[in-house]
DNA sequence: CTGTTAGCGCTTTCAA
DNA sequence: TTGAAAGCGCTAACAG
């Protein structure tokens, strides 16, 4: 029925295992050699069993990007910088959207794993994911992007949102604001605990006391943004600066002003961690700490590589990338208080 | 060292093929039998080899999804429906993203062919595509989505796009419009091609001559859309209304008019093909046709998992939905003309 | 440069 | 309800 490579290489009259050489460009096959088998393989329309040869190889070339939401742009273009490092090196990629949840994320770990995909690139859901232990225990190497996890031995990929937060909350400061909210995403995952760290921080160093600012955890959604930012509104006195802790909550934000009547930044100032792609705005408006997230990403890909090809370093390696502050209009100009 | 299925076989003191029962839920195994299985299962961290398994059983509960750009939110949107349906249904899927490129798909097609996936969704490159012959050939069920192909004998699922832009077409000639310029895709691509076809037929109904006005075919892309909207502007007399074909192009000519101070729809009327999802928009603005993505995916996926049960119908099935016209700022009001 | 042998880990088929 | 034997299609290991 399906063409086989023994069917191949009595067609070209040699033993499969040159047909399999000849293939997959490895060990030495004679011009003359090489040139039947690929007719026959033409002739035959042979399409090669890559299960049965990662069976026996113990390789698949597959690698996973195991992410929260394919659906946000960050993640998006996380995707293409994974996707695009691997492939160059000869690796397909496999993407598993999460939602935030930690057991969708096991059961994509368990699926990954009985693939035997090669490696993985993961975002954790939370930061007590329990992913990367399973996965080592299975001799399978990870990189962590974009979050921390607590207390493991891994290599992670991230950015400092620690000092994001700080430059952000800086430049509000600066602007004369003392009454800022924080609209921050889920306490138990890295990124928005790092991202109040960072904001508390740049409060206390202005002489300001961060236990009287106001700080919402919520999700990291738009819809989660609107609701945060309804509180807010309804506050008195209503703070004169909001922080969306990511892009989307800055949507969701933007969103229930307009719908207030609330203008940014004249009636309230606006600042937001991660920038939109350029290819989804049409005119950049909010102030952000940009993360490079196709960096981040595509780095992250190349230590998996790495990795798989025994030449990564001895020991894990934990990479922070800078945010960049980008100032546009939503931060507005000075206020009096 | 990896841990078989002979290595819980004997642990549970049972016959390896009663392991693979209890595990795949498949056949007979009494309670007792099952437990102690599980049990072994547990206490050595066995983790199932699909590859084996797929290369014995021929299959491999895997489907993939073969787009153009995961980074258009039109089409995470489809990944999330083909996702959606096919979880459900016990398949993983795996996206793939082609660039509009004839070459990155063919290659795409190859190796989920080589790896043996069990169905395709695919968003075919141009209309030329040759990836469900190959498809066919290979005995891999099918599903186009969005585009059309010629002459194929294929399950199909994708809007109408001729009577979309009928909609958009006319509701511009009704508004007073007599120059609209129509900001295309590539020619090779059905969904541009048809859109120009329902372009030119409203015109024709209410008496204007197709033939004089701006059609210009790009990408569909935002710097595309960007160049395009330059070309109408610089024109004398100038179009007073724009037709984007897709919400990239849109989102390129807002761009564009916004640099050159031209403003939508005061001084210029716009309309486009494709909404943008709601999580990313803060105040909905563009008038468009749109498309119910998520379920024509689902639509798709929902065929493909039927065939691949034996419960798809005879002969090819071909689904058309129709497009919604939602009517927004960016159209404007009547004008004299 | 080419081939033989064996076996990757699982499930199908048949038998009990 | 359970098991033994065979083999899916390929490549590692060795030999020539």
């Amino acid at each position: 029925m399906t063409v086989t490579i023994h069917d191949v290489a009595k067609r070209a009259g040699v033993g499969s295992i040159t047909v399999s050489r000849v293939i997959n460009n490895s060990g030495y096959a004679s011009e003359e050699t090489r040139q039947r088998v690929l007719e026959a393989v033409k002739e035959m329309g042979y399409v090669p069993n890559r299960l049965a040869s990662s069976l026996r190889s113990n390789r698949t070339n597959v690698l996973a990007l195991v992410m929260t939401d394919i659906t946000n742009p960050f993640f998006t273009v996380a995707a293409r910088g994974v996707e695009d490092v691997a492939n160059k090196a000869g690796y397909t990629v496999i993407f598993c959207n999460t939602d935030e949840d930690k057991e969708k994320e096991r059961k994509y770990v368990e699926i990954l794993m009985q693939n035997r995909v090669d490696g993985i690139v993961l975002v954790p859901s939370s930061s007590d994911s329990e992913s990367v232990e399973t996965l080592q225990q299975n001799g399978k190497p990870v990189v962590v992007i974009d979050r921390r996890i607590t207390e493991k031995q891994v290599d992670q990929v991230r950015c400092d949102s620690v000092a994001g937060a700080v430059q952000l909350t800086q430049l509000l400061i600066t602007l004369g604001h003392r009454r800022i909210a924080l609209l921050n995403g889920p306490q138990n995952v890295s990124t928005a605990s790092d991202r109040l760290v960072g904001f508390n921080r740049a409060l206390a160093a202005a002489g300001i006391d961060p236990s009287k600012q106001v700080v919402i955890s919520g999700a990291f959604t738009r819809e989660s943004g609107r609701e945060m930012t309804r509180q807010v509104l309804e506050m008195s006195p209503r703070p004169t600066a909001l922080f969306a802790a990511n892009n989307f909550i800055a949507l969701g934000a933007l969103s229930a002003l307009e719908s207030a009547g609330v203008r940014v930044p004249e009636d309230l100032a606006m600042v937001t961690f991660d920038d939109l792609p350029e290819s989804l705005v049409v005119s950049p408006f909010l102030t952000v700490a940009a993360q490079p997230v196709y960096e981040m990403a595509a780095r992250a890909a190349e230590m998996l590589v790495n990795r798989l090809a025994g030449k990564g370093s001895e020991s894990f390696e934990e990479i922070v990338f800078p945010t960049q502050l980008i100032i546009r209009k939503s931060s507005g100009t000075s206020i009096q208080s």
